[in-house]
DNA sequence: CCGGTTTATCGTCATGTCGACGATAAAGAG
DNA sequence: CTCTTTATCGTCGACATGACGATAAACCGG
């Protein structure tokens, strides 16, 4: 049996008659377009990502990421906002966002071709409150445990994978790291934040010079916090920095 | 009047009952998937961008990146390869193809949703004949005018330039600079594949201890050429290296 | 109130890389 | 043979980095 939209691409030769913008060529494959989403936060003192309980086949009943198909006249920036926003009750857009890869080995899918845009998507634990759908269907989980198994539905695993190396190789060289924090953060807090992510230990004396002699990197407020305990600490703003340069290189990772 | 693609969506739902696969939901919208790639090489001492010029309808008669719809069963890289061959008469595949970015806007095909999946490939200049079609139908391009007046057609012009910028960066920290050279080629000629990427002019010195000093960069041969003029220069190979560490940064662009 | 603990922040020092540039080597051109 | 061109080796100062000592400023338990 073909695939419903394998078999919609005989309909497709016929629909449109000539004229200046032109027409597909009869041959064209429609594929079915969808976003998923890598959406990764900092919570319990570990890297966690957003998984959903898949309600329907295929994988039914197995966690993925989450996602949908892009809708007609939607971009896929605005798609992949869009999905993140259905499935966490996210009120504000997240704090980055990037197109990572897009996946589309003709058997990834059982339904027929699916061709699927990932985006990275990285967010402070406080504005994300999977108040959306039922707690049930959607969890955070580290990533430590996530992509291991495979228990993944489709090729999300890989696409995990994907996704943590680019937002592993990119807090190096720019100033993203900053979006896993909230307003206003210590360098300790966001010292933690590579630590997690790189599965690494930093010199907390290294990384205070190296953050705070970047320009633009790190805004003084002026306020200090007591929080994280012993004498206080200085608190800072997100800066207009994009890049880091010279890049903050991460040792070689030791599991603690 | 509906874009085929558009319409096609109705014949979509109905056409697979049920089973363990599941079936896509009934209002997925087709779309056309299709790859571009940006192939840049290094010729007449100019990096420049392989173009063809558009037969039918739509942008007819415009110059537009080699690419061309996905077909079935094939997957997204596979599809680039077949392409490459097909427009250039490539007999390899290129010395470097990574995937670059998704573009689906929903308007950048006046032909109805098309989205497409851009390549960016590094070819040495001898390796692309072009001898694919007839010889008017495609050409090198100089990027320094190729991308400028936007005469291209679709968006290929931003493609074009997101594919030189990731080039330029790619070349900082990782060794697919030698994809532009062949078999055996000099420190300096490296060197000014270096400068033509980047419109700089490097220091022969300091690049050589650089590109020499570098584990697994270059290959000595032992063989010495005078091709180039003056005392003569070794011939190196590629080597095994794929990442550079630490990079080699850019200075900041002057034009010569 | 006081010493011990915790964390923040500042300094120091050896090492390595980089940019600028001098010096020498080895070919061809005239 | 001398001049020009290019290749390759060295040197030097500026700077970033990793390792780590030292001090500051809170808290805690007594």
């Amino acid at each position: 049996m073909p695939s419903p939209l394998e078999s919609s691409a005989a309909t497709t030769a016929h629909a449109n008659g000539g004229g200046a913008a032109g027409r597909l060529p009869p041959d064209v494959v429609p594929v079915a377009l969808s976003v998923d989403l890598v959406l990764l936060t900092v919570r319990e003192e570990q890297l966690q990502v957003l998984l959903v309980r898949r309600g329907i086949e295929p994988y039914r009943d197995r966690w993925a990421l989450p996602g949908g198909f892009v809708r007609p006249g939607e971009d896929l920036a605005e798609a992949a906002v869009r999905e993140l926003a259905e499935e966490t009750g996210l009120r504000h857009p997240p704090a980055h966002l990037e197109q990572l890869a897009t996946y589309g080995a003709p058997d990834r899918d059982p339904r027929g071709r699916v061709v699927t845009v990932a985006f990275l998507a990285l967010a402070p634990q406080s504005r994300t409150p999977i108040a959306g759908t039922d707690a049930a269907a959607s969890r955070w989980e580290p990533v430590s445990t996530a992509g291991g198994g495979s228990g993944l539905a489709f090729d999300h695993a890989a696409i995990l994978a994907d996704g943590l190396e680019r937002a592993r190789a990119k807090i190096e060289y720019s100033a993203v790291a900053t979006a896993f924090c909230e307003g206003e953060f210590t360098v300790a807090e966001l010292r933690r934040i590579y630590e997690l992510v790189w599965s690494s230990r930093l010199d907390p004396r290294n990384f205070h010079r190296k953050v705070t002699g970047t320009a633009d990197f790190l805004v003084p407020t002026g306020r200090f916090t007591t929080r994280d305990g012993g004498r206080p600490a200085e608190l800072y703003r997100r800066g207009d920095a994009t890049v880091l340069h010279p890049a903050m290189l991460r040792p070689v990772p030791r599991l603690p």
